[in-house]
DNA sequence: AATCTTTATGCAAACGTTATCGGGAACGTT
DNA sequence: AACGTTCCCGATAACGTTTGCATAAAGATT
C-alpha cells in the first residue's frame, strides 16, 4: 500500500516538507514558480493528503456520524439519503451505524464513533433507550449533535421531527369522517416521544368529534418478531375496532399482515391507515393509506442544522431549536369511506 | 472536547508515556503494582485510546469500507446487516458509502474511503460502471477487497454472488411448467455480470423445454425514473408476453406497478415473477412470486472473505475465489398455474 | 557602507500512540 | 570486587501534516 506523502515530494524536489505543504495549500509566501513545480509533481504522482494525519493534528475529521435503529427501514434509509445529500455538498463524509433498537449497541456505537473523532453526530434513538446519560455526556464534551425523528424531551438540544401530532390528527380525523367510531391505535413503546405526540394527535381528533377515548383501543408494541401480530389478533377478537391506525413502517406492515391473515376485509370490516414511508404502499392489497413523513427532507434539515452547529464559532452561544416538518396524508383504498354507515 | 490522553495519565502519575502505554496493554515488563495504579487511574478518568493516532501509526484502522449502489434497496440493506454482523464480531467497523448508480460517485467514494485508511473494501458495482481501472488501481496498491453481487469478469479478485444462473433457470422453468410460452425477461443493463448470468439461466430453461429464444422478449433497462414503465407498456402492447420475469428489486416493483396500471390481470393475463428481496412481496396485490437471494448471507460471506484476506500474512499468496450462494424460489399468486391452458 | 525590508525557504514542534533501544537498580554469581 | 542477570522503566523516533519561528539572500533605504 505505498502512498505518496508530502515527504516523498519534498525529497524528490529537494525541498522541505514545509515548503511543499505551503505550496500545495497555495500559500502567498511561496514563489510562484516553486508552487507550479510542486503542484505539477504532486499531480503527476497523484498525491492525496492523508486525512488521518490531518485529523490527528486538527482534531477534526470532516466526517459526521449517523446512528439509526435500522437502515433496512425505509424511513431511515431515505433520511440517510437526505443527510448524505447535504453533507457531501458541504464537504463532509457520513459514517453510518445501526443500533438495531438496542440501547447497549447505541451506547457502544456512540463511543466508537466519537473515538473516531467525527465532527458531529446525528442520532435517532433506539426503541429501548430510556437513559440519556450518554447524550448528556457528549453534550458536556461539547460535541455537536442533532436528534432526529426519535427524539426525547429529556435533553435540550437541536431536534428535527415530523409533525407527528398533525399527522396523527389528520389520519384519525380522516377515519372519523369516513364513518369510523372505534379506532384502534397501535403504536411504538410509550417512552418514545413520537409515540406521545402521535397519541396526542389521535386523542385530539377524537375529542374534536366527541368520541370518547377508550384506552383498550390503544396498544404499545415492542420490537419482538410476533408481538405486533398477536396484539392485532387479540384486539380484533376482543375490542372489535372498525379502524386501525398504526405508527411506524414496521408496525404498519406487521399489523396489515396480521389483519389479512385473519381474513378481515379492509376497508369493509376494518379501515386501515399507517404512519409509513413504504414506497410500495400503493401496490399492496388493498392499497395502503399512509401518513407520509418527508424522510429525505428531515435528513437534510438535520444535517444542515448539525453542520451549522459544527461550523459555528465557539464563542457564540447556540440557541437550540426543534424543527417540525409537516406530514402528508395519502389516502388509498385501505381506509376509504365506509358505505355501511 | 477535552479528551484524556496517555500523556495526561503519565503526568498525573509521574510516569513516562511509554510506561503508561505498556501498562495499559498489559505488558509483562511492567510491575504488577504499577499496572494496577495505571489501569485504575485510566478507568477513573475514562481514558480511551485515540484510534486516529493508532491509524496514523499502524497505517490500519480496524475499519472496512462498503460501497453499494443504494442502501434504500432491500437487497443491499440486508447485505449490509450481514456484513456488520461479521465485522462487529471480529472487531471491525463498517463505513458505508452509496454510489447511487453513478460511476463517478463510485470512484470518488473509493478514493475517499481509501484515504481514510480502511483496511479493506466490499464493493457492489454501480450500474454505470464499465471501466474497472479504479479497481485495478486498488488491487495494484495491495488493498484487500471483495466484490459482491454486482461483480465483473474483467477483474480477478474475490467475489461473492448469488447463484444467478440457477435462480433465473428455476424461475423460468416454473413459468414454463405453469403453462407459459411467451416469457418476457426485463433485466438490468447488459454489462453487469448479474445480467449475463440471469439471461443465461433464462435461455437455458427455454432450451430445455424447446422454446425458441425470441430476443424481442428481452429488454435491458437502465435507471431512469420512467424507463421501466415505458418499457413494460411497449412490451405489453407489441410483444404480447404471457409472463414477465424481472431482475432486481427495483425492476420488479416498477414493472409490477406498470402492469397494474395497464390493468392486465396477474396471473391470468400475464404471470409475473421477480428477482427480489422485498419483505412485503406476500402483501402485494397479487402476492408476488420471487427469486429470493440470501442477502444477509451474501454480506456475511463477503465480509468473512475480506477479513480473512486482511488478516492473512502478506507472504502467503492469496488464491482468489468466487463463492456462489444458492437462491430460493418463492411462489405466490402472481405466477400461479395458468388454467386457461 | 550600514541597516532595514522583503521574499522565499528550512527547522522543529505538535497531534497521540507504540516500538526500539538503552540504562539504572537490585540481586546473584564468580 | 568484578561481572552478568533480571526487573522496571524512560527517552526517543516514527506515522503525515501544518505552523510559528528562524534565517538566508536579495533588494531598498538611510
Amino acid at each position: 500500500m505505498e502512498t505518496v506523502t508530502i515527504k516523498d515530494i519534498a525529497k524528490a524536489l529537494n525541498l522541505s516538507t514545509s515548503t511543499v505543504s505551503r505550496a500545495l495549500r497555495g500559500s502567498y509566501e511561496i514563489n510562484a514558480e516553486t508552487k507550479r513545480i510542486v503542484i505539477e509533481y504532486a499531480e503527476k504522482v497523484s498525491y492525496s493528503p492523508n486525512p488521518i494525519a490531518l485529523s490527528l493534528k486538527e482534531s477534526k475529521s470532516k466526517a459526521i456520524g449517523v446512528i439509526v435503529p435500522e437502515i433496512a427501514n425505509h424511513f431511515f434509509s431515505q433520511a440517510i439519503n437526505g443527510i448524505e445529500d447535504i453533507a457531501n455538498k458541504r464537504g463532509y463524509h457520513v459514517v453510518i451505524f445501526q443500533s438495531h433498537e438496542s440501547y447497549e449497541r447505541e451506547v457502544v456505537n456512540i463511543q466508537h464513533i466519537i473515538a473516531r473523532k467525527v465532527d458531529g453526530l446525528l442520532i435517532s434513538l433506539s426503541g429501548q433507550t430510556t437513559n440519556l446519560s450518554h447524550l448528556q455526556e457528549i453534550k458536556r464534551k461539547g460535541l455537536p449533535f442533532v436528534l432526529f425523528d426519535r427524539v426525547s424531551d429529556e435533553i435540550d438540544c437541536n431536534k428535527v421531527v415530523a409533525d407527528n401530532f398533525e399527522g396523527a390528527f389528520k389520519a384519525t380525523e380522516h377515519l372519523i369522517l369516513s364513518g369510523r367510531k372505534r379506532i384502534a391505535h397501535i403504536t411504538s413503546p410509550s417512552l418514545l416521544s413520537i409515540t406521545k405526540e402521535r397519541l396526542a394527535g389521535y386523542k385530539a381528533a377524537l375529542q374534536k368529534y366527541n368520541i370518547i377515548y377508550d384506552e383498550t383501543l390503544v396498544k404499545y408494541c415492542g420490537f419482538g418478531a410476533e408481538e405486533a401480530k398477536e396484539l392485532v389478533f387479540e384486539m380484533l377478537e376482543n375490542s372489535k375496532p372498525d379502524a386501525i391506525f398504526t405508527a411506524s413502517d414496521r408496525l404498519a406492515l406487521d399489523c396489515f399482515s396480521a389483519v389479512k391473515e385473519k381474513n378481515w376485509a379492509m376497508p369493509d370490516d376494518v379501515s386501515f391507515i399507517g404512519f409509513t414511508n413504504l414506497k410500495v404502499a400503493h401496490l399492496l392489497d388493498p392499497p395502503l393509506s399512509t401518513v407520509v413523513q418527508p424522510a429525505f427532507e428531515i435528513g437534510q434539515t438535520a444535517a444542515e442544522l448539525l453542520l451549522d452547529s459544527i461550523e459555528r464559532k465557539p464563542q457564540m452561544m447556540e440557541q437550540f431549536r426543534t424543527i417540525k416538518i409537516p406530514t402528508e396524508l395519502v389516502i388509498k383504498k385501505s381506509s376509504e369511506m365506509d358505505f355501511k354507515n
